[in-house]
DNA sequence: TATATTTACTACGACAGATGAAGTACGACA
DNA sequence: TGTCGTACTTCATCTGTCGTAGTAAATATA
């Protein structure tokens, strides 16, 4: 079920938000639900977790909104990556294969390894 | 140098911390020492986050410690993973399998993919 | 012998990101 | 009429990390 903990994800959640926004702006709830299908269900973002992320990142450059409306009238807050969000996406890209390689030197694969 | 951000490491130092625990106890000097060389330098545990993992794994009872004299008669804090953390270890490890697969649906290679 | 460095910690305060709980508001559907 | 799905916002709390600082003994260097 949901059993990712959330502080391997922490790092990573920017991340996953600008990967989503490569190609197209997006909204809130589209973005979350996208992250649920593409991991296959094994990662629900938080929606608090989500927004604040939104936040963080316009702040730092990352992201910019817009406010649009829907086919139906509704109001959404759209976001757009920016050339930084884009650059600091591929750092993250590249900070991660050298995270994996770090962490592989710690895990053991079966499980076995433990007496003597 | 320093490339890895602390907020991606952050689920797994308790991890990293049992592992080099799993064969024999260690003390915080030396268990610092290893992760900067098992890792190629490219990971260097700070020494606040060390012992306060030490702390919170002791409570949680991932980990046990005894008092010894080394040769030089200088008392050291010795820690011994229990069961109960050799099962934990276990769990991260088939954790971190699991968010690897997720974060990496994520992750372009080449950094390529940014316009349309 | 005097000093610097390494070893081996502890205490404290600050901060950032994630989260739970709660609330708002609109449209569709039954 | 009421529930469900969409689309958020606000607020307060928790946890792990980190900077700063201090202690103290052992070892290396001058």
């Amino acid at each position: 079920m949901g059993e990712i903990s959330s502080d391997v994800i922490r790092g990573y959640n920017d991340t996953i938000i600008l990967f989503l926004l490569l190609d197209s702006p997006s909204y809130g709830y589209e973005i979350s639900k996208k992250i649920k299908s593409i991991s296959e269900e094994k990662y629900l973002i938080k929606e608090t977790t989500l927004y604040s992320a939104f936040t963080r990142m316009e702040k730092n450059g990352y992201i910019e909104s817009y406010t649009q409306n829907s086919e139906s009238g509704k109001k959404r807050t759209y976001y757009r990556i920016t050339d930084q969000g884009r650059s600091y996406y591929r750092e993250k890209c590249e900070e991660w294969n050298l995270t994996k390689e770090v962490i592989e030197h710690f895990i053991t694969e079966g499980g076995e390894n433990g007496n003597s």
